[in-house]
RNA sequence: GCCGAAGUGGUGGAAUUGGUAGACACGCUGGACUCAAAAUCCAGUGCUAGCAAUAGUGUGCGGGUUCGAGUCCCGCCUUCGGUACCA
């Protein structure tokens, strides 16, 4: 009998659709478990070998949960709007419904196919009419409620309305971009329009003309989660800042409840750290200056109000608003010039060029509220218009980029921070004494920062603030693929909300998905869908990929309800996320907005945690070794190639090389070449069949590799472009480097999960994906030790089959069985508790090696060994279940109990050291006194030769671990 | 620069609280079975010396604490991830 996972595994892959085998209800007796994968993007590549790696461990984990008796919910489904299916339908026209689909349906049959236990009743697609009215319902709540800072949460924005018809807005503390304050009366006689307008700046889903992230090339605006280093992080197109009317949210409101409810959670301190970051509080002073010769003040933000007399000249974001009214005649050109050079630029340009200091002088002076000096105010990017006031005082003689900037413009440098106690000390660790400041002289910083602190309050000048890096997010879209705004615009451009009733409000149909002109969503185009309300004209813009994914993990626990997003029992019943397992590529966005948007809906009573996710694995990226060889490339405008060149020791005769056909890509020069030629990195894929053990690849080896396999990757064959090297038998070679790389269809280095099912079976495969390393940490794909995992699978079942077939006895298993049973039991027990899925497996084949070498077939033993290995292994598992005589599922049964009793033994083996250098091992019974130990350790033969004739100063006994003997000579 | 994680055989990795470093696998070497191969089984396998018993040495580097350090402390180096004119 021989074991075939293909039969085994199709037979119960149907059963379990059949019998419905993993579907959950919302009540049970049990006690709830939740756990759950972050859902994936249906792309059209299909999964690869890393996408279940935290899908694998998730379901072993509920499966274990399962076993242990819990009603556990393990959901999954699609966040099915976004890009990649958008620019899709661009080049070829297909509906990104449609390719949606498409991909989704793969993405299914490569889900079932590793045998993961989801209740796909529950299975939710964020781009479904019936899932996107919810995300409207919940956007329509965020835009009728505004955060109220006395009670710390959400309130209707109706209550807000009523206060400012009685007091207007002086009273009332709220997270609010209202730069004025008005009256009861103002409030009263304003048009429906600026009261629109105010109200706007108070709602938690508000539009507003901002600075935002414009990608050209995706003609939309972008989060800024969704920048890397001013490119796009889907695509890597160029990124630029544009001023643009847009929704946004207003996540800064629960900015310090993000911060602080981060100590309740079970989360890596990796992740916590990320998210800290992110938020990146700062305390401070608000402060502020006079400026010479005009009413209005200057405000800044400082966190270090204490160095105020070191101030030589304040500086103001190039953007800031006050720019036009303080600067003077004379400097009107300057300034203007300076402007438009700054919006020239690229958000690329500025990141290339941190170093470069830029400015001008705005001719017009602040005046010190402490000492009345006059002092210059400058324009300069390097302050940025969105973070604190978009304006600073300077500081140069304690913050580098001030000081960089004093320096290059001639700007007047006192020195207030006297560090010479505390060398090494920078500004950050607010070290040191003041000096040249007035009463604050002989001050530590941090004392000193807290009287200026009292004195501005008192005087009036400024008040103590805490300050944010995190920005309200950017939540408008010019695209098509996502959920429409409920939101209708009247004449005069006031914001309608639409009726509950209209909800789903859905996508119109188009042909065409070209963005439309003017920075407008192709939505644009459907005319008679914008214009079918009645006087009013739908928002045409569509709500950001995050929209969908801020709230899924709530639709699973109540996924068909179409009265509400869920039922209050359901998510009473299951009240939060027990275990979440994604990657750390959502630390700061998905994971951001999703407590945010949990956090709301608790304001509003409609869930009872504060926090969606109690505890959060990060599953590492399987990467994929990568193949390259170094490549010899010409500098443009090169003017000689008639040179010889040394690289990694060897002459290289430039002359010879194919110049025409070489790549230039603008990658730094290498080693001892400069100016003329440099060296490229060019990919040479699967050419790790043709190596030999020192990565080396010969002449003949290459010329086979281009022959069988680089053909199909449009490899360079001329043999001149590539660096040889000769070695001592003459023949020519280059090394190629192999790194390790993300997955991607470009790189061409995608394993496809399929295969590898198709050749060794799912439970192989779920096996060996643990096996690899710990879930946490990223590591290469490798098929050499799935053979290992493979061999055990068979060892395994042929524990229960002799050569005539079944071979299972009812025979009273040994001491030593049952010994060996217990200490898997436990030790796969305590290694799921924390995750540690390798060492489970490793657990699993000491075990089989064991029984096997006993040659035990005990009905007893294997029966429960077939629970335990049942969440790693189900369908091996479920086969022999069946074949023990068991009529209901291994799946459903009870996890086995370990029984310690077991464990105890007779004999301990001691390691005897001496000097802490093991020189024996011997068998003592585990009933000896440490006294006992100690005595027949030294009757040790090997022992004696090492203490005999020493001095013995002492003996430690470590009960049941070992013995350490110190002598001296 | 700052924040975080990590460096262990030829390879993936184990060692959970300071207590036998290298579990479990892969690979490699030798052997059995076979006409042969695959599969399977057995033995060996950190490095150095030795036929061997054995000895020395060994967890990125340099110090320290300790009877005892991969694990704790101090100072470095390297790699990976995040982040950056954040006032």
């Amino acid at each position: 009998m021989h074991y075939h996972p293909e039969n085994i595994e199709s037979k119960w892959r149907k059963n379990w659709v059949d019998t419905q085998l993993y579907k959950v209800d919302n009540s049970s007796d049990k006690q709830k478990f939740y756990v759950l994968d972050m859902f994936p993007y249906p792309s059209g590549a299909g999964l690869h070998v890393g996408h279940p790696l935290g899908y694998i461990a998730s379901d072993i984990f509920s499966r274990y949960k399962r076993l242990k008796g819990f009603n556990v919910l393990h959901p999954m489904g699609y966040d099915a709007f976004g890009l990649p299916a958008e620019q899709y339908a661009i080049q070829t026209g297909v509906h990104p419904a449609v390719s949606t689909d498409e991909n989704i349906k793969r993405y299914r049959e490569q889900l079932d196919n590793i045998g993961f236990c989801y209740d796909w009743s529950r299975e939710v697609k964020t781009s479904a009419p019936s899932y996107y009215k919810w995300t409207q319902w919940i956007f329509l709540q965020l835009y009728s409620h505004y955060y109220d800072l006395t009670s710390d949460k959400a309130m209707p924005i109706d209550h807000l309305i009523a206060v400012f018809a009685q007091d207007g807005n002086k009273t009332i503390k709220a997270a609010n971009s209202q730069e004025s304050t008005f009256t009861a009366s103002d409030w009263q006689g304003m048009s429906a329009k600026q009261k629109d307008d105010v109200l706007m700046n108070y709602r938690l889903a508000y539009r507003k003309t901002g600075y935002v992230n414009w990608c050209e090339a995706l003609g939309t605006v972008l989060a800024n989660d969704e920048v890397k280093d001013g490119f796009s992080e889907r695509g890597g197109h160029p990124v630029e800042k544009k001023a643009m009317m847009q929704w946004s949210l207003r996540i800064t409101a629960y900015a310090e409840r993000l911060l602080n409810d981060l100590d309740t959670l079970e989360w890596s301190d990796a992740l916590k750290a990320m998210q800290r970051n992110w938020i990146g509080r700062s305390e401070g002073a608000q402060m502020f200056f006079d400026i010479v010769g005009h009413d209005q003040k200057l405000e800044i933000f400082t966190t270090r109000p204490d160095t105020i007399f070191g101030a030589t000249y304040m500086v103001l974001a190039p953007e800031h608003d006050i720019v036009p009214q303080i600067t003077t005649n004379d400097q009107k050109e300057a300034v203007a010039n300076y402007i438009d050079y700054v919006g020239s630029r690229s958000e690329v340009d500025r990141m290339a060029e941190v170093k470069e200091v830029t400015g001008v002088f705005t001719g017009a002076y602040a005046i010190n509220p402490f000492n009345g000096k006059k002092i210059p105010i400058w324009l300069g990017e390097y302050v940025l218009k969105d973070y604190g006031t978009g304006a600073i005082m300077a500081v140069p003689s304690d913050d580098e980029r001030d000081q960089v900037f004093a320096k290059k413009f001639g700007l007047e440098i006192i020195d207030v921070v006297d560090k010479s106690d505390y060398p090494g000390a920078t500004l950050h660790d607010k070290l040191g004494k003041m000096v040249n400041s007035d009463f604050l002289n002989g001050i530590e910083v941090k004392d000193a920062i807290k009287a200026m602190l009292t004195k501005i309050e008192t005087q009036g000048i400024g008040s103590r603030k805490v300050n944010y890096k995190l920005r309200d997010a950017n939540y408008s879209r010019q695209r098509y693929w996502g959920e429409p705004f409920p939101i209708a615009y009247d004449s005069e451009g006031v914001a309608h909300a639409l009726d509950v009733d209209k909800l789903p409000l859905e996508l119109p149909e188009l042909e065409n998905f070209q963005p439309a002109s003017g920075g407008k969503s192709p939505v644009a185009r459907a005319e008679d869908w914008v214009n079918q309300f009645p006087g009013l004209a739908l928002e045409t813009d569509t709500m950001p990929g995050f929209a969908g994914s801020s709230w899924y993990f709530l639709r699973y626990m109540d996924a068909v309800n179409d009265q509400a997003f869920a039922s209050k029992e359901a998510i009473n019943y299951w009240q939060d996320v027990d275990l979440y397992v994604g990657g750390t590529e959502h630390a700061v966005g998905h994971l951001m907005y999703s407590r945010c948007w949990h956090k709301f809906l608790y304001d509003l009573g409609y869930v009872p945690t504060i926090e969606p996710f109690k505890k959060l694995i990060n599953q590492g990226m399987i990467t994929a070794y990568g193949y390259y060889v170094d490549f010899i490339y010409l500098e443009k405008n090169s003017p000689s190639l008639n040179e010889k060149a040394t690289i990694y020791g060897n002459q290289i005769d430039i002359i010879k090389h194919n110049v025409t056909s070489c790549i230039k890509h603008g990658f730094p020069l290498p080693l001892e070449l400069t100016g003329k030629i440099g060296i490229n990195q060019y990919r040479l894929p699967y050419v790790n069949e043709y190596l030999d053990g020192n990565n080396k690849l010969t002449k003949d080896a290459f010329l086979k590799y281009y022959d069988e396999i680089g053909v199909n990757y449009n490899i360079n064959n001329h043999l001149d472009n590539y660096i040889w090297v000769k070695d001592e038998n003459g023949e020519e070679y280059f090394t190629v480097n192999i790194v390790q790389e993300k997955m991607s269809k470009s790189k061409y280095n995608v394993q496809n999960p399929d295969e590898v099912v198709a050749k060794y079976g799912a439970d192989c495969f779920r096996m060996y994906e643990m096996f690899l390393g710990p879930i946490e940490q990223s590591k290469p794909w490798d098929t050499k030790g799935i053979d290992g995992v493979n061999r055990f699978l068979r060892k395994y079942w042929s524990l229960f089959f002799s050569e005539n077939g079944w071979n299972v006895s009812q025979v009273q298993p040994t001491a030593e069985e049952y010994k060996i049973l217990h200490t898997t039991i436990k030790k796969v027990t305590e290694d799921i508790e924390r995750f540690s899925f390798n060492t489970c497996v490793s657990a699993f084949m000491m075990c089989v090696n064991e029984l096997k070498r006993l040659e035990c077939n005990k009905k007893e033993i294997l029966s429960a060994l077939n629970v335990l290995l049942a969440p790693f292994a189900p369908f091996i598992t479920e086969e022999l279940n069946m074949m023990l005589g068991n009529d209901t599922s291994v799946h459903k049964a009870s996890y086995p109990i370990f029984e310690p009793s077991y464990l105890v033994q007779d004999t301990v083996d001691y390691p005897v050291c001496v000097n802490g250098k093991k020189r024996d091992i011997v068998a003592l019974s585990s009933k000896l006194t440490p006294k006992e130990i100690q005595d027949i350790a030294l009757t040790l033969d090997n022992v004696k030769k090492y203490v005999d004739g020493k001095d013995l100063q002492r003996v430690i006994v470590v009960p049941g671990k070992m013995i350490n003997l110190v002598v001296k000579e």
